[in-house]
DNA sequence: AAACCGCTTGAATCCAAAC
DNA sequence: CGTTTGGATTCAAGCGGTT
């Protein structure tokens, strides 16, 4: 974590410093990390060095054009993102702000860098066609399906229940860009990753609040969602861009997953916000990080899916029914075996089947974890996961 | 299915007619139906009348064929618009085909048909950019998510595990389209149809094979999806348009579904076989596609009508569900309430609206009568003299 | 203590017929 | 055409208070 010390040396627990444009203390051309920028993303992009990026995330306005008020069938009020930030006059407006933004942000990637935008039918169609007229190459695009969206009050269409990310290279032919397929793998039942992830909306107490107890930015992503992304496409001490950095989910994910990050927000309160809340980030355990694995193996249904509901946590510790092999887990999914001589990371049950020296494993019966002094095979979580999900949920 | 006769009438059993354009034999302007028009989408579309189809389905091509242009070597300017040229060109090709057969399908469009298009990342926010441009309202995009996709075999990306439909209606603003919430609903356990359908591919039986035994066409849809299409937003006896039919699929669902269909194709092979598979089809009972009742479309009562059949007496009271609020039924069919300050007297909606202080309310389900010592809503009065109007109106 | 109930809320392009 | 009025319409979670 080389240059999120040099940010945090001296003044460990202060929070990112807000910088109206270059810090002209760091080395010159070294971008600025571990901080926020605020201002325009187009204007505060261009005094950043050019190939300094190793991954982007972007969540830009959605451009949602909405007319009245509507109602829930209970006569209350949805509240609408009607802010200013959200409004364009038009189709071409739209394009024009989004032409502008992406050259920016295309400058300062470095070759192999990759860029994820994420966006819903109002925006995404012309977001897309506007990286490929940009000579960005995508390589996916990703749904995120919602567990819990928000219903369709009249019944007059299907419930909006998914938004769309594109996961693009910055040139087309890109071949040595970041993607963990075997990180990915192992933590999903060391079966490949699809392109359509379930995971929960941003409520709860994850959900920055104001002052007055209500929501501080309308449209907060979860962190789970911004930590799969970033285990799949950037390594640890990677710099992670933000331009619309809002309320700082993907800076405070970078944080935890020892990245660095560059966050632009053009308002000040949503600025501070993210600030105190990136202060508040401990980073996981180097331990639960490093090293991508090489796995191959079998079954169903994925640990990393405990992971992403916080049925577990990355640093827990699991064993084997005897508490004599021990093994830690990991942010994506896979666990590292604590005692092996050599560093041994993988799938539960391939990791079992190591600790074992079997050729293969039940990680599921295998692998214990403690609670109130007790020991349960991790079986029983994922048994817990599944009934909290419901049948429908994940068919 | 009066148009199929006309096309069946003697010989119910041959394959649809191939035809290079409009069959005088139909009345004039009618637009021919149960049919494959042979030839350039365009040009066929325009032989058809305006405002004459009720939904389209379209699969357009994305074959770019832009691979072998952008997998030049990656060079090192640091501005990489201009790698965008070539590229650009090509795209605009594709964006101008699009726009021309996107033109062209809305012209036969009627004002409250909708559209939906398929495609993946290659083509689909071309597409859906452009259907902006021109005008067309999204209502939904809608993800298939397959069962069974083709894996990435070389772990560079995501499993491309789904596919991209966009719902859209001919015009903003369009309010009547065809949706079949209530039967979409109560098909999925009671509860509303989400945006991401889970289907597998077309594989096995179902898919078209060639005299060599090799797939007839390469990305046949399966009918299950074309089915959930048609059965969210048609009705038994619509004209569907299919301006890129292939192997048919759309077609043959619309056959069995009782829909018409006008289905237009270049390539005479796939027109050949595509006939044939519908040919084969048998429509299903209609017993099994007659749309049931729903509460949105049953014809209006008013709660005078109640009072003037004699299920309601005027000064019958009314009250909430807990028999808080208190109203007494006039003669006209308004009521007053109890116990207001001021004498308050309107229909059962703004009475009961009143009585909570609430903008809107349904009377029908607020107020209740008190029968044998049970409280019921006075819906169940509104349903029973529909029950009887329904049964006089047959006699 | 665990279960249960009621209330709140989330990137939303969300009505239709009658007058 | 605009305006008014009838009356149809929601799913999953989290949280707090009660049983």
């Amino acid at each position: 974590m080389r240059l999120m010390s040099v940010v945090r040396k001296g003044a460990p627990r202060r929070a990112p410093r807000l910088s109206g444009g270059v810090d002209f203390a760091e080395p010159s051309r070294a971008i600025p990390t571990d901080r926020i920028l605020i201002g325009d993303c187009v204007e505060q992009l261009a005094s950043l060095p050019p190939h300094s990026v190793d991954m982007v995330f972007a969540d830009p306005p959605y451009n949602l054009q909405l007319q009245g008020e509507l109602k829930r069938p209970d006569d209350s009020r949805v509240d609408a993102v009607d802010d200013a930030w959200d409004q364009f006059e038009s189709f071409e407006a739209y394009d024009a702000f989004t032409r502008a933004w992406l050259l920016a942000v295309k400058r300062v990637m470095k070759p192999n860098a990759t860029i994820w935008v994420i966006g819903s039918y109002h925006n995404i169609f012309r977001v897309g066609a506007l990286m490929q007229d940009l000579g960005f190459w995508i390589l996916n695009d990703v749904v995120w399906r919602k567990s819990n969206p928000m219903p369709n009050f009249r019944g007059r269409r299907f419930t909006n229940a998914h938004e769309t990310m594109i996961w693009a290279a910055r040139d087309p032919g890109a071949k040595g860009y970041q993607f963990n397929y075997e990180a990915l793998k192992g933590g999903n039942e060391d079966v490949q990753v699809r392109s359509d992830w379930l995971l929960p909306i941003c409520t709860g107490g994850e959900r920055l609040k104001d002052a007055q107890g209500r929501k501080l930015h309308p449209t907060q992503k979860p962190e789970a969602l911004l930590a799969r992304v970033m285990l799949s496409a950037s390594k640890p001490g990677d710099v992670v861009l933000d331009p619309f950095l809002g309320s700082g989910t993907s800076a405070a994910v970078a944080k935890r997953l020892r990245r660095h990050f560059v966050g632009v927000e053009r308002d000040e309160t949503y600025a501070a916000a993210a600030a105190a809340r990136i202060d508040a980030i401990e980073p996981l355990p180097e331990a639960a990080l490093v090293a991508p694995p090489s796995a191959r193996e079998a079954p169903r249904v994925a640990f990393s899916a405990l992971v992403d509901s916080g049925l577990v946590t990355p640093g827990l510790e699991l064993t084997d029914a005897k508490g004599h092999v021990r093994a830690v887990v990991r942010a994506d999914g896979t666990i590292a075996l604590v005692n092996a001589a050599t560093l041994a990371v993988g799938s539960i049950h391939r990791m079992g089947a190591l600790a074992q020296g079997a050729e293969a494993c039940n990680g599921w019966t295998f692998w214990h974890v403690e609670q109130e002094g007790r020991r349960h095979p991790i079986d029983v979580l994922r048994a817990r996961l599944r009934a909290e999900m419901g049948i429908r949920s994940e068919e």
